[in-house]
This record gives C-alpha cells, structure tokens and sequence, in this order.
DNA sequence: TCATTTCTGTTGTAATTACAACATTATAAA
DNA sequence: TTTATAATGTTGTAATTACAACAGAAATGA
C-alpha cells in the first residue's frame, strides 16, 4: 500500500491530506488494492456499485456497449482517476457502463459508505476527503451542463458564439483565448471541423467576431435590424 | 419555520429524515429563510456561493445571460427543489448563473459547510441528509451525462438510436416504452420534429425497429452488409 | 536555413436538416 | 355519437452541414 502514496497524495480526491494520514485513512475506508491484466473487467455494466475506483497505475477504459453490441469509449482514466464514483452515489442503480484495463492495471477500492460516515475521531482529514469528493462530482457536473448549453443549439453559429460567449465571461473579458485547437473544438461541439472554420470566417467577416489562432476577441455592437 | 415543515418532508432532500427531527437539523444547518417577490433577484451571476437553497413555495427562475445580455431560461425551481447546490460545491468559482423569483417566494438557505460538517450526535440523520444531498447531484450528473451521449452524435438517425438503444438496455428488453410525446423527445434531442417522425418512418421501413404511439421495439438483427 | 509535418482556411458537392404547410390519426369533451 | 383539439405523419423547399480535397500558414526539427 505503501507504494502508492506518492499517487494518492497527487490525487485529487487526498488533495489537501496530510500524507502521513493518508495510510490511517485507507484503512478507515477499507481500501484495498486489486491488480489487473490487460484487457480485464474492472467493472461489468450491470453491477451495482459500491466501492469508488481509483486508478493507480496503468490505464482503464470506460466502455459502453449499445443494444446492437457496438461499444464505445467514454473516456480514460489514469493514474489518480476515479470512476464509477457517480454510481456509487445512487447504489440503487445499476451501473450502465463497463470499466476495462486498457494494460496492466493496479486499482484501488473505498467503500463509499465509509466515504460518506465520517469516522469519529481517528481520521482527522475525513471532512477534508468528503469535501475533494463532492466537490470532483460537482465539477464534472459543471463541465457537464455548459458543455449541453451550447450543444442544444442547432446551428453551428450558434453553438460557437455561445462557446465563445461562456468563455468571455468566463475571462471578465470581450479578448480571450480559448484551451482549444480547431480540430479540439469541432470535437468538443460534436461538429465538422472545416465547417466550423468556414462559419468563423463569416462571423468574422459580419464584424461580430474577430481572432487570430486561439485568441478571440466579440464585438459588443451587433448592429442589429 | 414550522409551517414549511410538510413541504420538507416531501424534498428530496429531507427524504428518510423523520418529520420531528427536521426541525432540530434546520437549526444544526443555520437554515434561514427568505422571503422574495416577484422579478427579485435570489441569486446573482458572479456570487460565490457558499448556501444550497431549497424553493418552499413560489416558482424561481434559472437563467443565464450570454455576452450579448441574451437571457436564456436554464431551468424552473418549484417547492422542494433544490438550486445553486453545484456551485456551493465549489466554493472557489464563481456562479454563472441567476436565480429570479418569478412569483412571491419563500426560500430556505443552508450552509452547505454545515451540511458537510457532520454534526456529532445531535442530529442522527444528518449522514442521510448527505447521502441524499449526493445522490442529487450524482442523479443530475447521470441525466446529463446520457443525454450528452445522445447529443453528441451527429444525424437524427444516430441521436434517436443511441437514445432508444440506451432506454432499451435500461428496461431490459428489446420492447419499451418511452416517457416522452414527439415534440418533448424532439426538444430533448434539440432536433426538429417533423424530422424526427420522418427518420422514424424510415427507421420502420428499414425493418430497424417498429413503433407504435410511445412503445418501440430494436430489431437485433441488422442485416448488415 | 530548408524540409517536413501539423494546423487552418477555402471551396464544391452530396447529404442532412429545419421549417412550413398540410394530411391523418388519436384523444378529449360535449 | 359528434365535434373540437391535440398529436403524429408526410411532403417539398431552402438552409445548413458533413465530407473530401486541396492550398496556404504555422510550427517543428534537422
């Protein structure tokens, strides 16, 4: 267990603990580590989950097989990553994905149940580890609800232009730049990504935007009717 | 405080607390509550937020104002719905969002560190509170994260079997029905209604599925190639 | 420097979609 | 039952998009 702790002290999840409490707090949450081969189950859609996942070394897939058996990658996670922890928040519900070793695989499980009961006294840090937890599924949830708030738009002018509006205000600034490439954002906006150049030549020549690679700057006049 | 208590107990959040000790847990979680009128701004964008809010009665309003001051209606909050709790999960960031009272409002305020901070002996049902506290923000998490999945294909035709294919695999069955009309799954899918009957249609005359109101069956075999 | 590779913009075409308008079928109400 | 109303299906057209193919610009590395 030992091993690992320069991992966990890493993680977002022990961010802030002490890493002396760190190995008083595995035991509180009755961690225990699970070794995989290449190309095993970690997790079989279907389970009802009660253990939060955290990866240590090597890489995991989260797979999704659709009704016509096509599967699909949801994402990666590595070193430090956790899954299947949005499951174990709702046990009653049986978990919709797969959790695969994508190499050789160490991972740890905590029960979410000692997540969620702060221990009396022992663990001093607990509220601490509750506090990283919540706070990591409310972040996704965040990443979630703005990335469907321009993805509900039907045009690809749209779609941008609120992209690029969160961003704005994100920045406090009508002048930003943006953590994507062209191809990166296409991909984000599930949208082709010649057409997404083609539309910001237009806005840019309709005077509503103007940039250069991946500084953006909006217009604040549109001049409308 | 008394009088809200009947409305409490039907939350989401207060589910499984015993009605008599819901009063003592308002005061372990410094609950206030405020009343609003009409068009009154409950919470700003660009507060930091540290209380999770609960509507006990009145309608609120989510929304959103893009660069431009294009206000966007994000979601209704009514009597035992819970807002801002994301945000107060993440105490750092700031909200981007407002909530409005749309009609007079009474709403209930609790600090989110309180609810964390279980409480020693007190209250005996405050790991409840936190559980159900999670489950709502992992339930929200799990909606969003299957509608995006849907969303992020790129024809109707994928969007509407990639939606089907899910709801199928959730009832276990190749036969089902669904809780949405036409125009509510069309929204849902941010996609136009007429086309989505019309690649229904096509969908049936390709012997892919059969349809008949809201109950759908997938064909397992494809015939491909 | 030059060569190579990656990234971005541009264009044309075929496919897909939104939108409107209307037909048909269910559902509710009288 | 009949009538009214809502929901769903169908069709044509204009707009939008994906896709492919290519040109130019920028970044990288020798």
């Amino acid at each position: 267990m030992e091993e690992y702790l320069s991992i966990l002290r890493k993680s977002n999840l022990f961010s802030g603990v002490q890493p002396e409490e760190i190995s008083a707090m595995l035991k509180c949450l009755s961690a225990r580590i699970k070794h995989y081969k290449k190309d095993e189950f970690i997790i079989r859609s279907g389970d009802y989950i009660r253990s939060v996942g955290m990866v240590l070394t090597g890489t995991a897939l989260i797979i999704q097989e659709d009704f016509w058996g096509k599967r699909t990658i949801i994402s990666e996670a590595m070193s430090g990553a956790l899954f299947a922890e949005t499951y174990a928040c709702i046990p009653s519900i049986p978990i919709e994905m797969s959790v695969i070793s994508d190499s050789e695989c160490d991972v740890l499980f905590m029960d979410f149940n000692r997540i969620l009961n702060v221990c009396t006294s022992a663990c001093t840090f607990h509220t601490r580890l509750l506090q990283n937890f919540l706070s990591s599924i409310a972040r996704r949830n965040l990443i979630l609800t703005k990335k469907m708030q321009h993805m509900s738009k039907k045009t690809i002018r749209e779609k941008l232009l609120s992209y690029l509006s969160a961003e704005s205000l994100k920045n406090n600034s009508s002048t930003f730049d943006i953590p994507f490439n062209r191809q990166q954002l296409a991909d984000y906006l599930s949208i082709d990504r010649s057409a997404l150049s083609n539309e910001m030549s237009k806005l840019q020549d309709e005077g509503i935007l103007t940039y250069k690679k991946n500084r953006f700057t909006l217009k604040e006049d549109l001049h409308e009717g």
